[in-house]
RNA sequence: GCCCCCGUAGCUCAAUUGGACAGAGCGUCGGCCUUCUAAGCCGAAUGUUGCAGGUUCGAGCCCUGCCGGGGGCACCA
């Protein structure tokens, strides 16, 4: 089993010690809170610290300097940490023992490819990321990607947190827009053909339903002329999902599951849902529509879930949906929404808990907008008019590992601002060469070592010992804090949080790389081998946070 | 009118969920390439955290009220 992260085991650690001084008298009786390690801002402050004893001062009607005090004195420590002090106003200070930092590499580097993982979902619990979830209407948009980015970080993150995750895209393939979307290529079809047929203003406008139009009769000639709309919507549903799922590919994201709407129409999950919560009580009939009492959860105002045509509104198949989720037990069901679902997201999980289940296990995470810049200015974009765009004209200009990055680089509250420019620039000003360019810089010297004739393994038996330059120091602590990042992301959900350790990590890096030579002729052996062993470690970390973020991990660039 | 997000250095944003002196990048200014290493490094300057109250040992973070910016408020999705 992996080892607890050091901040449990020293909250551990200080309840403990709290405890042995209460049983010792140097401290009162009182009921012991959580105690929060968290690791300090201030290096100086050590590298972990908790104000646990601040928090003690009234219960214990104590100083919290001399509450510190006695909790140092009666404290067990971990062999980790090398030196525990208390601290006016009342904080008590860990610090890591030099020479256990020092045998970090050796810890990294044992279970290949496991550093990071923690374990939060112990193995057996289940999660489920939802995103993207366009309708199969057209191209894959901005706002859809960031969505998508976000999502599949989180499930990969998730996934090295002990969860059994599920990545799903809800596929909307039922209802008006897609009986929109045939009309669409219908007009275009019969417009290619020289026959007459206007584009009215709801239909989709851009480019791609003329492309399919002229696919359709490269294939079938004028054969279709008289098919149903039905006929073209299918078509055009299958091949824009084709098309989506392959450019979501590009950049790294792949689905485990795509949830039809339509299938919960076919096994009448929908209607099963509207009963449900009909028996419940949570439904009434007003000017022929049916509603849900959405009021009787907070809602301003009740909503219609069945139209007076007897259609649903895309709010029952949502909950339907929720319900089958609920169903099929996941512990964790994160839902992503852009900007344009704010209001409808709530609705959702009122309709989850008027069935019974408790929302709780629904974290519904909202994330703001992306704008393009382009030489300092904003791009213009219109669905609408057709005129924004797609993911595959991103990728194309500027790579799928800048994506990943960038569509991460802000927390999900805060718009993107997407510098085209910035985004293949290769310098350090550009974020991802900066990031990438410390595992380039790492390969490049195990490709020279290699180029002299120099054994692979050289570096396994280094006296660690000899990794006393304080930017190689430096560089190990920030290392050791991965597993920490990640567990702060699965329980937040804030992946950004991995794009601004990742940046960090380099920052500490390439300071050290600047320092700590190690082919350099005047570099005696042993620490040679030391630090090569510490650049072995430093690759092998950064090859992890660039995988955690979906990005690879060159060698050269 | 109601709901959501935001307001932090000149600009773009962080801030370990209430902790210690609020930090990065860009931009500005000044240094560093006979060195695996300039796709890089070192240094400097910059703040009334929108405003006013409140909660407490402690508030950028929580509560109330304002001000300003963005988005959303369908029997569309």
């Amino acid at each position: 089993m992996r080892p607890m992260l050091h901040h449990h085991e020293l909250s551990a650690a200080v309840r403990a010690a709290i405890s042995a001084a209460q049983a010792a008298g140097t401290l009162p009786s009182f009921d012991i809170p959580d105690v929060l390690v968290e690791r300090p801002r201030e290096t100086t402050h050590g590298d972990y610290a908790t104000a646990v004893a601040l928090q003690l001062a009234r219960p214990a009607r104590m100083a919290p300097l001399k509450i510190a005090e006695a909790i140092v004195g009666h404290i067990a420590l971990p062999d980790y940490i090398g030196e525990t002090t208390a601290v006016a106003p009342g904080f008590i200070n860990f610090r890591l023992s030099k020479v256990w930092l020092q045998s970090l590499p050796d810890r990294i580097l044992a279970p290949a490819g496991d550093f990071g993982r923690v374990d939060l979902g112990q193995g057996h619990k289940k999660a489920q990321v939802e995103c993207v979830s366009a309708n199969p209407t057209g191209p894959i948009t901005l706002g859809r990607t960031r969505g998508g980015v976000i999502g599949d970080t989180l499930h990969r993150v998730l996934e090295a947190a002990g969860y059994d995750v599920t990545l799903e895209y809800y596929y909307n393939d039922a209802g008006r827009q897609i009986t929109l979307l045939g009309e669409s290529v219908k007009v275009r079809y019969l417009q290619e053909l020289g026959q007459p047929a206007e584009l009215l203003d709801e239909y989709y406008q851009g480019d791609y339903i003329i492309d399919l139009a002229k696919d359709l009769i490269a294939a079938n000639g004028d054969a279709l002329v008289e098919m149903p709309t039905d006929t073209f919507a299918e078509y055009a549903r299958e091949r824009i999902s084709l098309q989506q799922k392959e450019t979501l590919a590009r950049i790294g994201i792949v689905f485990d599951v795509y949830f039809r709407e339509q299938s919960l129409y076919e096994t009448g999950a929908v209607w099963k849902t509207l009963e449900e919560l009909r028996k419940r009580g949570y439904i009434y009939e007003k000017d022929g529509a049916q509603w849900f009492r959405t009021t009787g959860f907070g809602d301003d105002k009740d909503r219609v879930v069945v139209k007076a045509d007897g259609e649903p509104t895309y709010r029952l198949p949502d909950i339907a949906y929720h319900w089958d989720k609920a169903q099929r037990g996941f512990d964790l069901v994160v839902d992503i929404f852009g900007p344009d679902h704010h209001a409808t997201a709530p609705q959702v999980l009122m309709g989850v808990r008027a069935l019974g289940y408790s929302s709780d296990f629904v974290h519904t995470l909202l994330h703001q907008i992306v704008n393009l810049v382009r030489g300092g200015n904003q791009v213009k974009m219109s669905t609408r008019r057709g005129l924004f765009v797609t993911l595959d004209e991103l990728v194309d200009e500027v790579g799928a590992d800048a994506i990943r990055y960038f569509m991460i680089s802000r927390s999900a509250n805060s718009p993107v601002d997407f510098d085209l420019d910035l985004a293949v620039e290769q310098s350090d000003k550009n974020p991802v060469y900066y990031i990438q360019n410390a595992h380039v810089r790492c390969a490049g010297i195990f490709r020279k070592w290699a180029e002299a004739g120099l054994p692979e393994d050289a570096d396994e038996d280094a006296d660690l010992r000899l990794l006393t330059h304080e930017r190689e120091l430096a560089f190990l602590r920030k290392a050791l804090e991965l597993g920490d990042v990640m567990e702060m992301i699965a329980t937040t959900c804030e992946p950004h949080r991995l794009a601004f350790y990742a940046y960090d990590l380099a920052a500490l890096f390439h300071p050290a790389y600047e320092e700590c030579r190690v082919l350099h002729s005047d570099v005696p052996e042993p620490l040679r081998l030391a630090r090569l062993r510490f650049y072995r470690t430093a690759r092998a970390v950064f090859a992890r946070v660039l995988e955690l973020m979906g990005m690879s991990a060159p060698d050269v660039m």
